[in-house]
DNA sequence: CCCTTTGCTTATCATTTGATAACAAAATCG
DNA sequence: CGATTTTGTTATCAAATGATAAGCAAAGGG
């Protein structure tokens, strides 16, 4: 395969993908937070319970600075810490009740605009587009450290 | 198909295409131009030669930010002005020489990055990735200013 | 020829984000 | 036990970004 036509593609595809979600989650967010928090909060809703220092890596954000955007979603009852019992260091972090609604609402719009978008697929293009989110995470967009 | 776990597979693979280039990107920017900076750049230099206005339009930016930061990789010596002769009004932005150059070691370095997330691919995955690239691509990230 | 619109600029201010130093408590390890 | 590492906090400062008001010159339309 021609690698550099490949690499093109991967990038113009990385591009629409950012292109659509801001389209998409411009619309989403709450005025009451800010895009960084709106993200912790994703991030939060789909891994939780989650530590600190993961959303600190995932989010590569400085633990201090993570600290402080959670300290505010959490005076905002966006979402709650709950110490380890195993290590009293640690904390898990939990969307609360006001941040689950908030965070379902915030997908069901996401929903909405993605059923608008694959409104003409057929059963066997839902298939193929489940099958093809599979591939690319798992072989091209997976998270590592080490690399 | 399970349409809750399909549009959380979804979320998880956007927030994952995030995550990636942004660790990607982050180690292509020099240190002397800003993240927004940076995506202007971008955007120059698959799209130029550019008006002030598109690229208030695509990076989602008011003309007045657009013109502070343009100003800014103008005194860099990263990107040129030109006035357009049919309408004075606009002008036609391009990358500068010095410009050109950044942008592409950047891309190159881009290129290296993903070359070494698909490193252990065999031939049949990278039919697979490709194919799956044109899937989503089309099916669900496609751009529409329409919707 | 006025009047409005378009494309862009400058200035200013508030907010968000990034970076760093200094600290503390719990865990781990020799 | 004492030293070190891990996990997180608070405080502070600088820089980047967003938003808004005011202005200006060219183009276009009656």
């Amino acid at each position: 395969m021609d690698k550099k036509a490949f690499f093109h593609k991967l990038v113009t595809f990385t591009a629409a993908v950012h292109q659509v979600t801001h389209e998409i989650t411009k619309e989403v967010k709450s005025n009451t937070i800010t895009p960084i928090q709106y993200s912790i909060l994703e991030y939060i809703a789909v891994s939780q319970p989650v530590t600190l220092s993961q959303i600190s890596d995932c989010q590569h954000m400085s633990m201090p600075n993570t600290s402080r955007e959670l300290k505010k979603l959490n005076e905002k009852k966006l979402c709650e810490k709950f110490v380890v019992a195993e290590d009293r260091r640690k904390q898990y972090i939990r969307l609360s009740k006001e941040g689950e609604i908030m965070m379902n609402e915030a997908f069901k719009h996401i929903e909405a605009r993605f059923l608008q978008r694959i409104k003409d697929a057929s059963d066997e293009d839902l298939e193929e587009i489940n099958q093809s989110l599979d591939v690319l995470h798992s072989k091209v967009f997976y998270s590592s450290k080490s690399l």
